[in-house]
DNA sequence: TTTGTAGTTTCGATATTTCGAAACATATAA
DNA sequence: TTATATGTTTCGAAATATCGAAACTACAAA
């Protein structure tokens, strides 16, 4: 009973790091980034991004089961977009954590730096 | 002079890349979690993970090179925080994606169930 | 039907991540 | 000093992730 309720909590977390894991990737994010203005097919992401297609359709695959992309075909084709706006807050919020950590790192560098080795 | 921005942007991406899988991980979600509230020794989160605590410094090890967490040595013992207040928008931020993609999923489960196989 | 174009899936090799065990370090107490 | 409490680091094994190559599927045009 105690139990359950921990069991949830970790599936839930479990959960939360996939999530996570799915952003946690060079050429996924990349992918967001280029996918945030209007959605693309393979063809023109694979012109942008020159990797292999192969490699692309996996990217995608996996993007698609997480929920951060979704597909339509037309014809021949397959146009993939942003499944919902907050993954592009994610994104976005991830790279300012980012340029905080750096900026915080090259602080502490020049701080050190000043104190003469 | 075309290639150096391109090989600062897959620069950036790769280290927005890895401050993703900081967080990519179940327990060092946990971790992020309970340090919400306040800083924490290592041997309080032992004793509510209950996990080895070598395993544990690892964990913190990584986030602390991450920039995730700040450390403060007090006598024998060392306190953990977070290191800005960002990484709690950046936790919230992606548990609220992954409840918008469960519903979804759970959404289209039953549209489809109601086709009657 | 045959051919071509656009994309996907599978397989196996390599790289990265996770983690327990054991050794190590550091500060306090006896 | 020696012992104890609190953490850390290193090593190797197991699990996961990434990716290229090749086979495969779907649709369209000839």
């Amino acid at each position: 009973m105690e139990k359950h309720r921990n069991d949830l909590e970790d599936r839930v977390y479990r959960h939360h790091a996939e999530i996570c894991s799915t952003l946690a990737n060079p050429k996924r994010l990349k992918i967001i980034n280029i996918l945030r203005e209007k959605e693309l097919s393979a063809g023109e992401l694979l012109s942008i991004l020159k990797i292999p297609k192969a490699n692309l359709s996996q990217h995608m695959a996996l993007m698609r089961q997480k929920g951060i992309v979704s597909v339509r075909r037309e014809g021949n084709m397959v146009y993939y977009r942003l499944a919902r706006p907050k993954i592009l807050k994610a994104f976005d919020l991830m790279r300012e954590l980012l340029f905080e950590v750096l900026e915080d790192q090259q602080r502490l560098l020049k701080e050190y730096g000043r104190r003469k080795k």
